[in-house]
DNA sequence: AACGTTCGTGCGAACGTTCGCCATAAGAAT
DNA sequence: ATTCTTATGGCGAACGTTCGCACGAACGTT
């Protein structure tokens, strides 16, 4: 491959000093039209591309940001791709590109302040945040740009995008409700878990708003997916039949696979008996049987929002509105409709 | 923030001069145990951390990997995360970041040119290609480094990993034929496909082994999933009985999920009546009614090989092997035992 | 007619590295 | 004693940008 084409060449070939065409090419300077032009064919001539590293150097800035997810924990997410493609694609309208930390408790905090110190990406974007989270603490102690999908410690003050899980959740027993059930359980996270108590209080919210006294036993809180999901459905069918719930919502899609099972394997009927609504909208949770009802999180807008959010907390600009909330949407499948009720 | 640490504080703090730091940091140089200590003192004192653009600038590298994708074609990885997790492991063991490229169709070759030309990423990986990839022809005619996930024209010469569809597909089929099913189907993709015809063919492969004539009604090829998967299941039971296949291997989880249903909706038994296998085990399979027999790719595994690959190409190191084939694995489940053949 | 003002452009310096070559001193070899 | 290595370290230059300031010419203004 022959040398790089830099400023010089095309400064040469256009016959101003390349200090200039660094600033006509980045509308910093006022120039005859005449000048421009020599400018612009003498870069589509050389087929001139700006080096980034000196850029870089020079500015201080990567034009990179960093994306950081939790493998495999509660939300393990499979909407990734989606959501990446969202990030990256409205990135590159900033011409920003994306760069990868699935984030692994060990080294973070040392590979995180690396990352700043060196300047080696220009903000971050989070996901699968958590009370506590560290990523947080620490990007708030360096005061270094980062936008994050989902909410943390109230106390704690940054930019974030969130689904509104709470509003989902009562989309979902509303919808359970309409259908005539009265005896509505609820599947969650561990209390420690942001995003599950968060749901939880939808449920409780719209229970209450019902009239209707939710027992103790009707809320359980597990991490594992469809194991714990088979376990808990099982133990709420178990319940004497007074205070059986014939709904159930869940926070996971996978956790509702689990609790389908438990209801198909004593013979009971998904849908007419017992009620189930998902999480997340996984791609397969059409094509099971029956097809499940669930909570879709607009990933892509979600996405295009933090990216454009960052991007301008990046330029030192504070957007006016930090804090953005966005209702999933409940689509409705079988799991939940038809419901007969026996008395 | 205060300003960065650079090798020239480093240097006045240790008494050298800062080029003499900058080797003895990178082994370069030898020199006396008293002065690399020195050095490493006054390193660790004020924690300098090398300026990465300024080390693109000079090198010309830019410790970036580019991983392409292509989101939501046939292979719609459903094992997404696992690859990039370990992708960006084993990168971070070499001192690379992985960055990331969803491979629009639009203005693919541009954006790949700029990439090259302007040294944004010292290599690229690739993924779900197909014959004639543009991609793959754009980055042979720059000569630039990059590793496939798969495999394309023969007549291309380029290190890709790759997992032996024939191999995961004549497994699918033995298993079938030993559990007693003679007539077996193969769902694919469109023939233009190359993984799904290499897959194919170790179906064809299995069955002439087995001495089995095949009729031409039992391969389909179509690019939907689960609805195609639907469709085609029903296309095979409409078969008359004594060429109805009683057994079938599909390309894709999905696909497969929609021929369960397809059975399921008849009234017939899968497993019993009809066994089905799928491919790429994603982590749902394990949890629907029944449960999935499919074909588990080794992605960490392949993960690793690609980077590894690519780090040596990248420093001029041609290695021995660059053509890597992996077996996949073939986990048994509900979907495919228990044949209880009519007649 | 002398004086600001704007416009269009050029120039030196700096960002923080790495690279290649040169300098010095000490010890070994002649 | 002189010369030749070897070990240790220094120094200038370059990578391709961007930034800030200076400068001349043209222009209107007093």
């Amino acid at each position: 491959m022959s040398r790089q084409i830099t400023l010089k060449d095309v400064a040469k070939h256009a016959g101003v000093s390349y200090q200039t065409v660094s600033k006509v090419l980045r509308n910093e300077m006022k120039v005859t039209a005449e000048t421009r032009t020599r400018i612009e064919t003498a870069v589509a001539e050389l087929a001139y591309q700006p080096n980034i590293s000196a850029r870089s150097l020079r500015t201080q800035t990567s034009q990179l940001i960093g994306y950081s997810w939790q493998p495999s924990i509660y939300n393990k997410s499979p909407v990734l791709e989606q959501f990446l493609q969202s990030l990256v694609e409205t990135a590159g309208r900033s011409n920003y590109h994306v760069l990868l930390f699935p984030h692994l408790q060990a080294d973070m905090a040392a590979t995180f302040r690396d990352l700043v110190t060196t300047k080696r990406v220009d903000g971050f974007i989070l996901s699968d945040l958590n009370y506590d989270d560290p990523r947080v603490a620490l990007l708030l102690e360096l005061d270094f740009p980062f936008v994050a999908f989902g909410r943390s410690n109230p106390e704690w003050s940054f930019a974030y995008v969130d689904v509104d899980g709470k509003a989902g959740f009562r989309m979902a027993t509303n919808h359970l409700l309409e259908q005539g059930h009265k005896r509505i359980a609820a599947l969650g996270w561990p209390p420690n878990s942001r995003v599950g108590t968060d749901r939880l209080n939808g449920y409780l919210e719209s229970m209450k708003q019902a009239g209707i006294l939710i027992r103790g036993e009707w809320i359980l809180e597990g991490d594992g997916a469809a194991e714990f999901g088979y376990w808990a459905a099982n133990k709420l069918l178990d319940l004497p039949e007074s205070n059986r719930p014939t709904g159930i919502v869940t926070v996971e899609d996978m956790q509702a696979v689990g609790a389908i099972h438990a209801v198909q394997d004593r013979g009971l009927v998904v849908g007419a008996d017992i009620g189930i609504t998902g999480f997340d909208d996984s791609p397969f949770v059409q094509c099971i049987t029956p097809s499940l009802t669930s909570l879709r999180q607009p990933i892509q807008e979600i996405g295009k929002v933090i990216v454009t959010l960052l991007a301008e907390i990046i330029n030192g600009n504070e957007p006016e509105e930090q804090h953005i909330i966005l209702p999933p949407e409940l689509i409705i499948r079988e799991s939940s409709v038809g419901f007969n009720p026996i008395l």
